[in-house]
DNA sequence: CTGAAAGCGCTAACAG
DNA sequence: CTGTTAGCGCTTTCAG
């Protein structure tokens, strides 16, 4: 059994919501007895507890971050950011992985009510689950995926805009015969930054796309075998745009192992600027996102609704992603 | 205001007692109450208040975990393992990153007393913090670091045996100027690599060492400069043995950057197998940890001492690295 | 099988 | 400045 609060209050003979008033430093507290209890407190080793106080003060402290994947170098740098910036807020992160399962993302969900968090970030699974974000009931904001209801605050970056940035540059470096692979796991995001790809190759007048658009998981294996199959039958690209740098990764080694050259016989363009990206030996050019920042950022809006939760306005941030020009296009 | 059992016990007209009942599936309520219960407490949208329950039971049913850099590849993995099983075992992950910092170690911890974790899972800073982790008061495992007391179980792989297999198999390759690159953030391992490296040196009758060895932290440029500042004063290893993946990344890029080549010039081998050491670009040559492992692992151990904090009994589990061969060493 | 009542540790009026 | 008194929402004896 820890000690109590009560337990200070019967060493030292006074009530114990004197002793609470000490302990918070409240106003109105005779600094000889705050410094009694303060001492008494030390000498028995007191800690707080915080799922009582958590119980009067309807406050739990504690923020629900929910990723799809903690093993994307993508997501620990935003995680970082959120984490970083909470705890200056006085705040604690319950981490979930959600590994693009949009149970345990509903599961998570339900759990954090249960828990009684203060607020929720969520980079959901898939748009879908929206609807089941909001259920919550909770100050709730969305990250790095578009928002959809305009009562919700987001914190997002412009994927058409990055598309088109990273297709621009492609065709304005001549190539020809441009690619997209997807991601199946984050539709939406992959959809609007294929919407950029098509905006870009409009707008130089050749629509010849789809044939070179491909769609598959975020296992780093899967682009290096949707390039090989094209390479194999004879028809692929000269340049793909890939849906994030892990993917482009894969579309990298696909290429080499057909004993093809990068950029030479296929460029590839990425999308987060991952750590790795920058390493000597891939050099990835990609869009870069700033994802520490997008964390911080995400904080700072829930943070908002957290402190007015009467009129959570739905402040949607949107910032624009840089292209990184490296040695892979 | 969410809804309570009590709502629902007013409802029906019953106590809530036997609603708390109905709600956990206790024995010895009447089917058809129970099922009452359960329409009205799902009519109302009732969720569970775990906060409340937590002060009752003394269990809040999450578990803290500390890491020192969820940004280094490594950690991610262990961070998921332990996700996954605490998930399986009920229990929700409060996740804290130190950034190498003891002080905020030491506030992370208390910060867990405070809330009432039911357990820490701490990757320590430095062997010094061992005391503050105990000190909590709380069930702990230690991990992915040598324990030091043996009061407490931890789960960890064998550095000795890691540098001595690196560093042998470097020998056996003919390499004659080995040297060693540790990390100042993780005095510990680095030490116990170090011993595994000078023993493998030992045995093979060339004590040279601390000519080649080097420490500095672990962000990748650190690798770099340090081994390039060895070549440009002529005097440099034939291979590099490095603490982790990321340094031996850094000294792949210096070795490339002083215009000279790996493993020709020198030879790296690592330490973790992140992810992108298998890399076609990279390949890597590294001794692996069972990262995933080693996080479901941390979380088995424990939660033995969770359910049973009287004996508990300092478990050790001590894994053995596993050889990578690659390309560069 | 069900109800009454106590209490987990703390904060927050409300009196003094 | 300090004490008294209610609870927060729930689990858990102890009686019926």
């Amino acid at each position: 059994m820890s000690t109590t609060i009560k337990d200070i209050a019967d060493r030292l003979n006074i009530s114990y919501a004197t002793v609470s008033r000490a302990l918070n430093g409240r106003y109105g507290v005779n600094p000889r007895t705050r410094e009694k209890v303060l001492a008494a407190a030390k000498k028995l080793h007191y800690t707080p507890n915080a799922v009582a106080r958590g119980l009067v003060t309807r406050q739990t402290m504690t923020l629900g971050l929910i990723i799809p994947d903690i093993t994307n170098p993508f997501f620990p740098w935003v995680a970082r950011g959120v984490e970083d910036r909470a705890a200056e807020a006085g705040y604690s992160i319950l981490l979930c992985n959600t590994n693009w399962d949009k149970k345990r993302e509903e599961r998570y969900l339900s759990l954090f009510k249960e828990k009684r968090v203060d607020g929720i970030i969520l980079a959901p699974v898939s748009p879908g689950e929206k609807r089941a974000g909001k259920r919550a009931g909770l100050p709730l904001v969305y990250m790095s995926d578009t928002r959809r209801d305009s009562n919700i605050s987001s914190v997002t970056i412009d994927n058409v805009l990055g598309g088109y940035t990273a297709v621009s540059y492609l065709i304005t470096m001549g190539y020809k015969r441009i690619g997209f692979f997807g991601a199946v796991e984050d539709e939406l995001t992959s959809a609007e930054r294929y919407q950029g790809y098509r905006k870009a190759l409009d707008e130089a007048g050749r629509p010849n796309y789809d044939r070179y658009v491909r769609y598959g998981d975020y296992r780093n294996t899967t682009g290096s075998h949707l390039i090989n199959s094209m390479i194999s039958e004879g028809d692929y690209p000269d340049a793909v745009f890939a849906v994030n740098d892990l993917f482009a990764l894969g579309v990298i080694q696909g290429v080499k192992e057909a004993g093809l050259s990068v950029p030479g016989d296929v460029a590839v363009v990425g999308f987060d600027d991952i750590p790795f990206a920058s390493f000597p030996e891939v050099m990835l050019t990609t869009m870069a996102q700033p994802k520490y920042e997008m964390g911080r950022m995400a904080v700072d809006l829930l943070l908002e609704e957290i402190d007015d939760p009467a009129r959570h306005r739905g402040r949607e941030i949107v910032l624009e992603p840089e292209l990184i020009i490296r040695r892979t296009a």
